[in-house]
DNA sequence: TATGAATGAGTCTTCATTCAT
DNA sequence: AATGAATGAAGACTCATTCAT
């Protein structure tokens, strides 16, 4: 994402700007779809000016990659190294998810349909920081089969079941819809950990306990 | 999907051979980045020869959602009409469902991520037919609710949980994967179905009476 | 117009037929924008079977502008040389064009508007032929002046009047129009000659002696 | 007509520039068989800048077509609502329908030939337009009628006669001809009003009433 | 006689990008 | 900081024509 030398204040403000306008426009009618000229008329800007801001078409797409990665991996950083039990911070981790999903549909719709025209290194950054993420979450199932709260299964595909249920809502979610992140991450996680956990362990208060991690760390 | 009258023997199996090339095109770089050059490239034809077969690049996307949706449509008519317990039939189609997304995966791709190209008349024919798909899943989702083996759910959320589970699962399976059809719908409906059930419902018999139906069906 | 050697009989009958209709289609779309595949479509022909009659699609055009020349030429080589007054004779001339041009409104469109996409030889021929019925016109004018009927006019100046106001019918007229070609070339005659004739000319009659000479030519 | 927004002050010329080489080009070929690729060449720019200026192929006909209409409706309307003798006007629109054809043969051309080319409300609206200049003429005519100076003529085929010799002109004239467009007025004038004017009305002195009048006017 | 299949140049149009000003 | 003008390759699609069968 190179940028050219000295700019003024307003320069970035305007930029990320012009990446919200394109993200809207990629996610309904797809990257290869939506044209320069109209980013450009969407952020009344004449083309000459929008290539001032953002370089090239290709790097708005890292741009809203980028947007959703970072944010999501520095989240699942931080609770996955939370002092809690794996069970909890997966269902933490559900949450977060399914916010920033329905925070910015848009760019999710982007960032699921589109990356595959990344060309390079773009490409290979971005599938880099999937993996992690995707490992993140495997080391979590993985510790809750380790802790005996979820039966021995394959965690690769304990993994990507949780991935299938969470990835996927964007497709049908709206913007103002009747479900908030916190009712589907309970529901979500609700199915999920009555399919993987162990005879043994009990789900049921798991609920208080987020209520009362949540009370802990806010306060 | 109007096509010129009159054409030879060999014309119909060189046409379905292009759509299969098509489709893997379309799945591998999107149907918009993909040229109608690429196609008749891979196909060994001329643009004119090839338009003799496609007709237009819109009709091979038709084609190809046709190719998923026809018989999707027709497994899950025919299974939900099926004299059988509620569950079963959930667990019936849902190895139907993965049979055809592992048979299928550039199919699906392009299914998952294309139909928004389609345009009028095309388009909304497609999804009156995908919520004709979803109308099946969730009425056999109420049936089992009926039935006293699953809880009293939101049946539009159950119904989504059940097609993110299974519909994501393109993203990541590979054509020749570990996992086929059957092994993925058990895991699936295992995880599903817990999280579903009443507490009374004894689900675990449940794959003794799919091997039962299937003896008694093919027999 | 080379045609194939060795022809069946319905060879020349089917072939005029085509012609028929590709002069409709060129009238009402014109040479250039009308395919070889739309004509073929609605002769009910295959391009391959189609091009066996006509050889190539400047070929039609060739033969729509020879059906109307030829005949038109014809008569007017023959109106021209009758042993006739030539006011009579332009009168007679008159009408016949204006037979032609009601009788094959298409074949008329494309000759007025089409000539231009012949090339070579086909396109020289045309030229020669159309000035041939430019020179009987004005010779006939000539000869009225010679004979003291009309006024000394500039010759080519009165021929183009002639032609302006006959030939321009084809922009207006209609296959089942009010008029018949004997009406408009009473009133256009009428016009004409009463703009060219001198003072002492008395044209009152003509029209008698125009049915005159049709009951003596027909019985 | 639409134009993209925001343009420099030479954008304009250029495109004027371009309409004018456009229609020599239509003029000679026809529209149809005209190349975008041609008009490129011609006017010394590459596809895309070709575009820049012109938006679409039909565009430019429809330029063209406002070209011809715009001018002769205007002095059309004009003519006929001078407080002066409707034979006079008649002359006056005469004159000033041959100036324009004079002055833009390759306008006339394509105005006469290709505006069966033009599409949806573009088509209409041209049509419209010749509509009403016809009935700019046909009123003019019925009022020589009612002043006692023309016969009882049929209104609208005395029209057609006077466009038939005024609109054919094209078909032969030549960019630097012998005859100008008053003394091609005269002549058809003259003629057309012989053929028209009732046996009271005294046609000798027009010219000079002509004279007079554009003596007084352009005092 | 007639066909279906093929061609490849050609159709109009849009693309992402550049750059002098 | 921003613009208008330009490019040329690429976009989907149609064309008249050929030819083996």
């Amino acid at each position: 994402m190179p940028r050219p030398p000295g700019h003024g204040p307003g320069y970035e403000i305007k930029r990320q700007e012009i990446i919200d306008q394109a993200a809207e426009l990629f996610a309904r009618q797809g990257y290869a779809a939506t044209g320069i000229a109209e980013i450009g008329q969407v952020a009344g800007l004449a083309k000459g000016a929008l290539y001032y801001y953002i370089g090239s078409k290709e790097n708005l797409l890292v741009e809203i990659q980028d947007r959703v990665l970072r944010p999501l991996l520095a989240a699942a950083r931080r609770i996955a190294a939370l002092d809690e039990e794996p069970v909890l911070r997966l269902r933490l981790l559900s949450q977060t998810l399914l916010e920033l999903i329905l925070a910015r549909l848009d760019h999710i719709w982007v960032y699921e349909h589109d990356y595959r025209h990344l060309r390079g290194a773009n490409r290979a950054r971005l599938l880099r920081q999937r993996r992690e993420f995707e490992k993140i979450v495997q080391d979590l199932l993985i510790a809750a089969m380790d802790s005996g709260a979820f039966r021995k299964l394959d965690p690769r595909l304990a993994m990507l079941q949780f991935l299938n249920m969470h990835n996927h809502t964007y497709q049908w979610a709206k913007p103002d819809g009747d479900w908030d992140a916190e009712f589907l991450s309970r529901e979500y996680c609700a199915t999920l950990i009555s399919g993987f956990r162990s005879p043994t362990y009990d789900a049921d208060d798991l609920e208080d306990r987020v209520t009362a991690y949540r009370t802990r760390t806010t306060r």
